[in-house]
RNA sequence: GGCUCUGUCGUCUAGCGGUUUAGGACAUCGCCCUCUCAAGGCGGAGAUCGUCGGUUCGAAUCCGAUCAGAGCUACCA
């Protein structure tokens, strides 16, 4: 078997998905390890779009895919939209290379035209399940035909499909696995499988090694779904007398239920988590995590790290059980850790929903206004799309809706002396040589405590539902600053009228 | 059916023959802080390492068997 890693050489990986859904979170962790391991061994990140299957194949998932890996900051250095010495790299443009390929097994009789119809084969499988013993493959029909005859079925114009001739009496196959070790496989049972379809085109076992061969690459990081066609792309690189790459295979991402991730489980797809308001840099955080380890101890794994410290030796073979909750845990480590202007950036949709406003000039004109609601925030999200819930009543101006719940337990609360709180602290707010700064005012409310001889949660609470309309909130003073003293006293007057005066 | 892979707290994992009374993180429970909610700090509980047998002075770590789960076995990728 021919490596064709040598010493030195710079590593080349790449990153296939197949254009027939949104990115997978399966396919982003692919993704990750193969861009970080490129970053950390100064190699060459290539992205590869394989849409061979002409029927569930679509330019607009190409285009949701390639958004995805740019949302997740996984930029690629050769692929769609950048170019590269090896393109195209679209798979349906590259019909060429596959031609060649084919030709050249042709020539070495690696190949042969089978002319057996998709339903002969079908009626034979059907037939062999019903004998009671399962499909074993290919009966290698047209494996022996006379040359001279297939060539003339072939030039009258009969449908038919390239096969491997895998060689008879081939020893076991087998090659050294980046995280599972070795490998070795029977070759008699490998099937003569298709190269070329009926159509020309080639399969997916087929396209992947050319395409790997002509684009260099030297480790084939994907999914372990796979790890057994691995055999059976060795037998064609064989036949194309091509050096073979390194593999990794990566174990597979099933949901709470062990079984594998679909949508039954919510959501699946990177996209879906971006609109619920998750991090990138959570995202990849969490997904290269799920599968790899840096020392057993370290969760919290900036990118920059990863990019230095990723390697395929410390890389689990077991399957991974996809769990938010610790998702939504780090994706609050990160909110806390960004800076407001960032913070702003990644939280406008969220931000101008609160506000019920999302044209550019609202939001631009509102930026230093929402960088001070991020550190009232920041402490207290674990999502971004809990943003709205959190900051409504900053907008209500001088309405209030309150929550009845509230009322109840805080305002309307047995020897509460909630209306009392509320005149007083309205004095307070209504006093103007008393700045509009919460430290000020929440120091000259709090004063109050001592003559009233009220504890101070008995005055702020009350205070707190008058003006949030609700017992939880952000930080109240906080909140009162970035609000006018207009709405803030008209808020208190509402709620004195409205819950004391029937 | 055949081929192949996997099996450590509920979850992600560390562990590579003795340093292990199996470590960390999330979740969970309790306490502290506190004007709410959080965040934060401290502490607790939680894994006889799938099971059975073997090798060894000694095994989660090596071997065998067994059970359970998964993947592939397509003119899908």
């Amino acid at each position: 078997m021919v490596s064709n890693k040598s010493a030195g050489e710079q590593v080349r990986v790449r990153f296939a998905p197949s254009p027939t859904g949104r990115l997978h979170i399966g396919g982003a962790r692919t993704a990750i390890y193969n861009w970080a391991f490129a970053r950390a061994t100064g190699g060459v990140f290539v992205l590869r779009i394989e849409d061979t299957d002409p029927d569930r194949s679509t330019e607009e998932n190409t285009q949701i895919i390639l958004r995805a890996l740019r949302w997740m900051g996984l930029d690629w250095d050769e692929g769609p939209e950048v170019g590269g010495p090896f393109g195209p790299y679209i798979q349906t443009k590259r019909t060429h290379i596959y031609a060649e390929a084919l030709e050249k097994l042709k020539a070495k009789n690696a190949v042969y035209p089978c002319f057996c119809s998709k339903e002969e084969l079908e009626q034979k499988r059907a037939a062999a399940e019903e004998a009671g013993k399962a499909y074993i493959g290919y009966d290698k029909t047209c494996r022996d035909l006379d040359p001279a005859v297939a060539q003339t079925r072939i030039d009258a114009g009969e449908p038919h499909v390239w096969r491997l001739r895998v060689p008879e009496g081939h020893e076991p196959i087998e090659f050294d696995d980046a995280v599972y070790g070795h490998m070795s496989f029977p070759a008699d049972v490998m099937d003569d499988m298709i190269l070329v379809r009926s159509d020309g085109s080639p399969t997916y076992n087929f396209a992947v090694v050319c395409d790997d061969t002509d684009m260099r690459i030297t480790h084939v990081i994907r999914g372990d779904d796979h790890l057994s066609n691995t055999p059976r792309q060795i037998l064609i690189y064989e036949a194309l007398g091509y050096p073979i790459p390194t593999f990794a295979h990566l174990s597979m991402i099933l949901g709470p239920d062990g079984k594998k991730l679909s949508k039954r489980h919510g959501a699946t797809s990177v996209e879906e988590y971006r609109d619920e308001g998750y991090l990138s840099d959570t995202m990849v955080n969490f997904l290269a995590l799920l599968g790899w380890s840096l020392d057993g101890e370290t969760t919290i794994i900036p990118r920059d790290v990863l990019c230095e410290k990723f390697g395929l030796n410390r890389i689990t073979k077991k399957d991974a059980i996809f769990d938010e909750t610790k998702l939504t845990w780090m994706n609050g480590v990160y909110i806390r850790e960004m800076t407001p202007a960032a913070f702003v950036e990644a939280a406008r949709p969220w931000l101008c929903k609160a506000a019920g406003c999302d044209d550019d000039g609202f939001f631009e004109g509102h930026r230093v206004w929402f960088e001070k609601l991020y550190p009232l925030l920041a402490e207290r999200l674990v999502r971004l799309d809990e943003i709205p819930d959190k900051i409504a009543f900053l907008f209500w101006g001088n309405n209030i809706i309150l929550d009845a719940d509230s009322v109840d337990k805080t305002l309307k609360k047995e020897g509460c002396r909630a209306k009392e709180a509320l005149l007083a602290c309205r004095d307070v707010l209504a006093d103007t040589s008393i700045s509009w700064n919460f430290e000020a005012l929440q120091d000259a409310c709090k004063a109050l405590c001592e003559p009233m001889e009220l504890k101070p949660k008995l005055l702020f609470q009350p205070l707190r539902v008058a003006i949030t309309g609700n017992m939880v909130s952000i930080p109240l003073f906080e909140s009162i600053e970035l609000m006018s003293r207009e709405n803030v006293l008209a808020r208190i007057d509402y709620t004195i009228d409205h819950v004391f005066e029937q």
